[in-house]
DNA sequence: CGCTCGATTCGCCATGTGGCGAACTGACCA
DNA sequence: TGGTCAGTTCGCCACATGGCGAATCGAGCG
């Protein structure tokens, strides 16, 4: 039960929803979110933290970045079902049409150049 | 995206859950779920009207009762969908198979000796 | 080492949520 | 018409949550 309740929770925000849906079949790390979304780092890592402790989301290290994945195989039953509700849901929703559309732009550009830009612009 | 998130919220807390559990298959009035809960009645109908709100149950007016129960035909699909995933996941939980025992025990007692319970001990 | 920079953690604030009892509503009944 | 009683609404409290900026952490580099 309260892996499910936690589960549930951690899909009850619409940031964290969109974060899910912009997984959906690649990686992507803290900045790329960042920009995505719209919201502070600190504020985007707090959401990954719910959606790792949710068992939702893996993240993996690879120098000053950290790359989040949806999770797989190793993941719980639970997990994967609710990736799958979640996907069900939203799929052709407008939001979710415009986001995977953002994410492919943020995906062209180096992520030297997408990081720096709250501090050079 | 709204209507998604409504529903995530709807379903996470654990006595929601339950009592969307407690109505598979069958109705149930707010003082039989007030029972099964052990929470205080307007509580309950607090509830009961955020799971309404996110169409995953319809009420029927009886007299002075009010009966719920799952959201049905009419539902829409997402609603549906995410009933599915709710049983899917807490299929052989402990506390759904002991709410279940507790359902039908509730179930035997006639509703004029459940309601009236708290005045009359 | 000391600097930079992405990510996380911390501290704070505004708002939302779950809980209760009291008050109210609206059926039924006498 | 007044009483009773199931259910809802209201008002309140404690706590959780989402947001931000500041401070901290830690990997890479000069």
């Amino acid at each position: 039960m309260r892996e499910f309740v936690d589960i549930a929770k951690a899909l009850s925000d619409p940031s964290r929803a969109r974060a899910l849906l912009a997984l959906k079949g690649r990686e992507l790390c803290v900045c790329q979110l960042v920009e995505l979304l719209g919201l502070a780092a600190s504020t985007v890592s707090k959401h990954m933290g719910v959606l790792r402790q949710a068992q939702l989301v893996e993240c993996r290290k690879d120098g000053r970045w950290v790359h989040y994945r949806r999770a797989g195989r190793g993941a719980p039953r639970r997990a994967r079902a609710a990736l799958r509700w979640l996907d069900g849901s939203l799929e052709g929703e407008r939001i979710a049409r415009e986001d995977a559309r953002r994410v492919e732009q943020i995906l062209k550009r180096p992520l030297e150049e997408l990081c720096g830009e709250r501090n050079r612009q």
